[in-house]
DNA sequence: TCAAAAGTGTTTTGTCTACACCCATGC
DNA sequence: GCATGGGTGTAGACAAAACACTTTTGA
């Protein structure tokens, strides 16, 4: 049993390196059709998707997201849905925002609980077994034709990761595990969608104490290879019941 | 028609100059389900009522709040809510958090959406005539009785409220229209718990060139009466087009 | 004239900004 | 040896913190 008057969309984040990306769901009705016929609440879903058209327009893309099972904490279940989007389980998610206008879906009074995840893309499988749909990342500024509000839903996480990379060191869950203080620099040039100077980045990072130095280098670069750092979420806790202040803006 | 299965509940916050309160519900069941039975969805409600006695229990009390009409955005409900609670139309609300375990609320699955407001109680009339319910203002560290997850619900309301005075001039809605600089600084002390130093408070805010000095004094006071200021939204959004950072921390 | 809160400046300390050159590596 | 990005220091401006006394008013 699902409850049809709300659902969960999960924004995922990846990050290549250049630029910050979305991961979106194409509608393949077919195999929608065929997959949910195997399971255990197919009248339901059935009902809502004949209902809805568009679910399963094969021009739009969406975000991830479904109808909330009755029996699940919705924090339980957008990790589910994450896992089936991605196939990872360890993934930073964060809820943000319930979109709740009577008419963001045509016919239908759905409410839809915001979450937004980020993921380091390299690390990313998507499980075929698992998806009703095609996924595909694509960068913020060159999105397709989304369904319903999935544009303003999009839109929003992004100015909440916006302002939260700032205060929390959330950032580091697009990185890969070792990265080097360019990288890292870039993550924030992107996100914040501004320049910084080198030198004055570095010294505030350095000053926090806050990444571990692994003693590696960059490998099979044709430039001088540049030292690899690690960020350990403990360490991050001890330091900041110390008093420690994150922040970079 | 309502949803059954998505409630909002409006955190009410007051300032009365000393310490801050939140605005609860006592339930009243008789008077409840009488004025219920002059509602047209009133087979809705009451089968709800009837299916949570805790919501008609007279023990315990209640973050103002109700289930969404199929018909209403949620923003729009909220503030209608308000109304019933405050009487006042003209006031500073905010979406912060949806509540969506299983077992939130017993036997039924309820997601509810949480709202804080901001209002001056001085300003705050009463409704008998729409009031379904006592209601009573406590101090957060007096708490009564609470139903279902209404801790949870109003400690997560004020940890969203901390995080956001800070960084924007929210705090002036917990004033008078007219107020001193001393009521100013003892708000931000008392919402973030900590004393502040008067002179390097009042430069700073000096320095923002926020304040409005309605060139009056206190009357009625047995000390040098102060001066009063004003905020004004609009003057706040023209300095912060210019750059301008509100930070108070 | 006393009690109670209003109001005000300076010094020190730390943080932020701006800015330019040498270094290591692969090809 | 050259192209590419890695890595570093200093000076000046600005903001934050620490700190104590005088002023105004009503009772």
């Amino acid at each position: 049993m699902i409850l049809k008057s709300v659902s969960i969309d999960c924004v995922i984040f990846g990050f290549d390196g250049n630029s910050l990306k979305v991961l979106l769901s194409q509608n393949n009705p077919e195999e929608t059709l065929k997959q949910l016929s195997e399971q255990d609440d197919y009248e339901d879903i059935k009902e809502l998707y004949m209902e809805h058209p568009s679910l399963t327009d094969p021009r739009c893309w969406n975000v991830f997201g479904a109808h909330i099972p009755v029996d699940k904490d919705i924090d339980d279940f957008a990790r589910e849905l994450l896992l089936m989007a991605t196939g990872m389980n360890d993934v930073f998610l964060n809820q943000y925002y319930c979109f709740g206008k009577v008419n963001r879906v045509p016919k239908n009074r759905v409410l839809t609980i915001g979450y937004y995840a980020l993921i380091n893309p390299a690390h990313h499988l998507i499980k075929k077994s698992i998806a009703l749909n095609d996924l595909k990342w694509f960068k913020l500024d060159h999105l397709p034709k989304l369904s319903f509000d999935h544009g303003e839903i999009i839109k929003k996480a992004l100015e909440h990761l916006r302002n939260e990379v700032r205060y929390k060191p959330i950032g580091f869950h697009l990185l890969p595990d070792k990265f080097t203080l360019t990288e890292f620099q870039t993550l924030y040039e992107t996100i914040l969608d501004k320049k910084m100077d080198t030198r004055n980045f570095r010294k505030k990072i350095a000053k926090m104490d806050l990444l571990i130095d692994t003693e590696e280098k960059q490998e099979n670069v044709s430039h001088r290879a540049a030292k690899l750092y690690r960020f350990d979420e403990q360490i991050y806790n001890h330091l900041k019941a110390e008093g420690l202040k994150f922040r970079i803006e």
